[in-house]
RNA sequence: GGGCGGCUAGCUCAGUGGGAGAGCGCUACAUUGACACUGUAGAGGUCAGAAGUUCAAUCCUUCUGCCGCCCA
């Protein structure tokens, strides 16, 4: 006997969520260590940055480690989340200086230990955001395991495959093109630049030859940069410009001479065929300086000015060499802001004669994510890994099926992005991250060491004096998060963790950091652990708005969980709305709140069955008991044999990240099976003995496997309801062999509701008032049929009579079943079904008729199309007798 | 330029080589042993266009158009 709480009418998660969170947490059902007796299924939470609240796309990404961590985890496996944070250097940076700024503080006039005090507190301070966000959602990560890319530990991972890599000659220092942002004044990696569209101008400008001819016409976009231009290049096949190939053309204004070369980088067909090449200044043409051997002179300066004269790139600027005899001719262009000089540069030439065309022209622009200013690719001396050797294993190891994406698809990404990978530019001028482990000494010989120690006293030995100065520079952020999967397990300490937890199972994220995160992680993972960090990434699709706008703050269309979800909806609501929208092959997902909404009612109408459920007078049994067998009725025969369909898809559906597939069934199963037609049918007389204990069973079952979805409503429904054990979070996965099937019953019961639907139609067109009954009579031979009656009886609040007849099989004495009503009505309704069993008829008559399709469509499909016709004709043939009887 | 996804009801989307589906919205009715955050019923689509393969195409193939994403 269960006590009978006074549940209230509605769910309310505002109250619920929180409280339930709270109790997960004291005790401790998140966490997990090794335990080699079980299969292990471990997610390393992709480190959100400490800069940011949760977004939507935190929902999409995330929510799905959270379902599969608790589904494993009722499995039975050693299922851990490790959770964790990244510093997110350049994006910290920008955060903090603009925080300082409000102060009137800069970080160069707070200096670095300063500057680095702050940064620690505002971490402290606002870093922790996102979990609370986190922990909203329901999230179940093994919180005493939250690392953070800064954590001593981490540093140290961080400065040994720094070293290690230098000493194996795969680091090196050099000057190469970078992404430069002149707002922050440091180096940016591709993942930190954006292309965005920009509406600018396409100048076509003439170099003519130097022995007096036409020479030709090149098309720009940066006119400004022809200062520091080095060549013209063609296509080699190209016949326009054949006779030109190895002669001189001269750039205007400055009067130097250059050379025209045949390069197929170069596309014919794009503006007259003919580009500048300026090497120092962009990337395709410092690839063709490389192969061509150019000179490489640099005209724009860290601060994106025109540096005149030209000068060849050295770190240090009293060191720059002026390399252009031309200088004084470009002198007035010196000092000018690289837009300002451009407007300037074309004034001037159009003025020479030398602009052939100016002509409007829309283009993708690279923006600095953090300060969106446009950013400049330049030479600078920087830190680089070599990353050939390491890309080869990588790109190994998804060819041999080691790690495999889903979708597939994406591992085609991953693959395009190690074959032409370049080396990676991990130095940045920033002081929020890790310092590179690097000391010069006073004439620059580089010292790479695991400490200050070390280093004095390898200068020591090499040099015979220990006076060093550091590097200031940061690492690349990616660099630490690259060791992600192995550095939380403790790496490099030989742990517990990283003997059974390494490699994880599933890796989950977007595909935009497919090549930027997970191939770094694949690389690190192989060279310092010798096994790759995961066995399948699973792709997320991006959310965009409900028009396919990606949500953006200065578009106005982002959506914030926390403050326009999680109240509205509830945690539930959201996971689950969220998850709905998910399709696996779907790359973006077009955000529609109206699923939350639909979510909530449902949590909503699941509670109420649970109120029905546990007001009913008859004792629910304890924990999952059911009836014996023989008892069971055809409606309860039925609702086991769906929930067993149920429970199966949604299995097959986690474990093939078919989240929206999970979703859309347990919607199905819980509020139109369930609700709608088991719970229906329970109020029949007959259904009292056992109806107690089967909406028990299958609610429990039910919530169960619901709950890696919905944790917080399925756990207050599993507390209410009779269970075994503390917490929904630690109960079984709902096991299909415990569960009854009747494939029969199950068909007879799909009849029994076509019939009633067919009722209900005939009730409302015949406007019969829902609160009266309709007269329905049944064929005599139906009427043993005790469970099948009392469900008609039931579901369409029917007063039953008999009339002699109905033979067959049950099917067919089901869809005998009629309403009464007066003849007229009645003949109007048989008339019409007759035309439509005609139509029915005829069209498969037509088919069956087609020797084509008899012939060569498979048996099964011909056999089944035969049975079809044989049920249209007798229902037409009853229908017709019906309608005689009239 | 290279690669990829999409186009199905007013909206957002499922779906299948063999009779077009859901939710929301809309219309009508209803307070029936939990639920109005509900129930029942209804209206509403030549499945973007063309060609091909097939006995059979919304589904497979090709082309075209439009929307969008990624990489260069």
């Amino acid at each position: 006997m269960t006590a009978r709480p006074e549940l209230p009418k509605t769910y309310d998660p505002d109250i619920v969520e929180p409280r339930l969170y709270e109790r997960w947490l004291e005790s401790g059902v998140f966490h997990e260590e090794p335990d080699p007796a079980r299969p292990p299924f471990i997610i390393s939470m992709p480190p959100p940055n400490i800069t940011g609240p949760a977004h939507l796309g935190h929902g999409s990404t995330y929510t799905p480690m959270d379902v599969l961590t608790r589904y494993h985890r009722m499995l039975g496996e050693n299922a851990d989340w490790i959770p964790g944070q990244d510093h997110a250097a350049i994006a910290t940076e920008a955060v903090l200086v603009r925080e300082l700024a409000k102060e009137g503080l800069t970080r160069d006039g707070l200096g670095r230990e300063k500057y680095l005090e702050h940064a620690w507190e505002w971490r402290r301070l606002y870093g922790g955001a996102i979990n609370q966000s986190f922990r909203r959602l329901g999230f179940g990560p093994d919180w005493d395991r939250e690392r953070f890319t800064l954590d001593p530990g981490l540093s140290a991972a961080v400065i040994k495959v720094f070293v290690d890599l230098y000493r194996d000659g795969l680091i090196y220092r050099g000057t190469r093109l970078v992404n430069w942002d002149p707002a922050s004044q440091s180096t940016l990696s591709d993942a930190e630049v954006e292309d965005e569209e920009r509406d600018t101008f396409m100048w076509h400008i003439r170099y003519r030859a130097e022995d007096g001819g036409d020479g030709l016409v090149i098309a720009t976009t940066r006119p400004e940069t022809y200062l520091a231009d080095v060549a013209v290049a063609v296509h080699p096949d190209d016949e326009r410009y054949r006779h030109l190939v190895g002669k001189n053309v001269v750039l205007p204004i400055v009067d130097r001479a250059i050379p025209v070369i045949a390069d197929a980088a170069v596309e014919p067909e794009f503006g007259t065929g003919a580009v500048k090449v300026t090497p120092a200044h962009d990337q395709t043409d410092y690839e063709i300086g490389q192969r061509h051997d150019l000179p490489m002179p640099t005209v724009i300066d860290f601060d994106a000015r025109i540096a005149a004269p030209l000068w060849r790139y050295d770190e240090k600027p009293e060191r720059r060499a002026p390399i252009d005899a031309q200088a004084p001719k470009m002198a007035k262009y010196a000092g000018l802001d690289r837009f300002e000089g451009r407007t300037l540069i074309v004034e001037d030439l159009r003025a020479l004669g030398a602009l052939v065309e100016e002509r409007p022209y829309r283009t993708e622009l690279p923006f600095s994510s953090r300060s969106h200013v446009v950013i400049e690719p330049l030479l600078s001396l920087q830190w680089f890994v070599r990353m050939q050797p390491l890309a080869q294993p990588a790109l190994e190891a998804y060819r041999s099926g080691a790690i495999r994406f889903v979708p597939e698809r994406f591992g085609r990404t991953y693959a395009a992005g190690l074959e032409k990978i370049r080396d990676w530019n991990i130095s940045r001028q920033i002081w929020w991250g890790h310092q590179l482990p690097v000391w010069y000494t006073p004439s620059d010989e580089v010292i790479v060491a695991h400490d200050e120690e070390e280093a004095k006293r390898l200068a020591r030995e090499r040099f015979g004096s220990d006076e060093l100065r550091r590097d200031p520079d940061t690492l690349d952020t990616w660099f630490s998060s690259g060791l992600w999967p192995f550095s939380i397990l403790g790496w490099p300490e030989k742990t517990t963790e990283l003997e059974h937890w390494y490699p994880n199972q599933v890796m989950i994220t977007s595909r935009d950091i497919i090549f930027l995160w997970v191939s770094r992680m694949v690389m690190l993972g192989l060279r310092f652990v010798g096994k790759i960090p995961f066995e399948t990434v699973f792709v997320t699709p991006l959310v965009f708005d409900m028009h396919g706008r990606k949500m953006s703050k200065s578009l106005g269309n982002a959506i914030d969980p926390m403050t326009e979800l999680v109240p509205k909806y509830g945690a539930d609501g959201t996971r689950f709305g969220i998850l709905r929208q998910m399709r696996l092959e779907s790359q973006e997902l077009r955000f529609d709140e109206r699923f939350c909404d639909e979510a909530k009612r449902f949590a909503t109408k699941l509670w109420n069955a649970l109120r029905y459920t546990c007001t009913l007078p008859e004792d629910l049994p304890s924990a999952t008991a059911l009836p014996p067998r023989e008892k069971l009725t055809l409606a309860d025969r039925w609702i086991l044999s769906e929930l067993r369909a149920c429970v199966e898809t949604v299995t097959r559906a986690y474990d093939g990240f078919e989240f929206g597939v999970a979703a859309d069934a347990l919607l199905q199963f819980g509020w139109y099976t369930f609700c709608d037609w088991y719970v229906e049918a329970s109020k029949a007389e007959g259904q009292r003995e056992t109806r107690a204990a089967v909406l028990s069973f299958v609610l429990n079952a039910f919530v169960r496997a619901m709950h890696p979805i919905a944790p917080f409503v399925t756990e207050e429904i599993w507390q209410t309801l009779p269970h075994d054990g503390a917490t929904i979070v630690t109960a079984s996965w709902p096991d299909i062999a415990e569960m009854p099937s009747f494939p029969d019953e199950r068909a007879v019961f799909h009849t029994v509701i076509e019939k009633v639907e067919q009722l209900r139609h005939a009730r409302s067109e015949w406007g019969i008032q829902p609160k009266e009954s309709m007269r329905v009579e049944i064929p005599a031979a139906l009427a043993s049929e005790r469970g099948v009656v009392e469900a008609i009886a039931t579901l369409a609040r029917a007063e039953i009579s008999t009339y002699d007849g109905g033979e067959g099989s049950v099917r067919e004495r089901i869809l005998a079943v009629r309403a009464i009503a007066d003849s007229a009505k009645l003949r109007e309704r048989y008339l019409r079904e007759i035309g439509r069993l005609e139509s029915e008829v005829a069209r498969s008559e037509k088919k069956l008729a087609n020797d084509g399709f008899v012939a060569k469509a498979s048996p099964e499909v011909v056999a089944a199309e035969r049975a079809k016709l044989e049920e249209y004709r007798r229902e037409l043939a009853r229908v017709r007798a019906a309608l005689d009887e009239l």
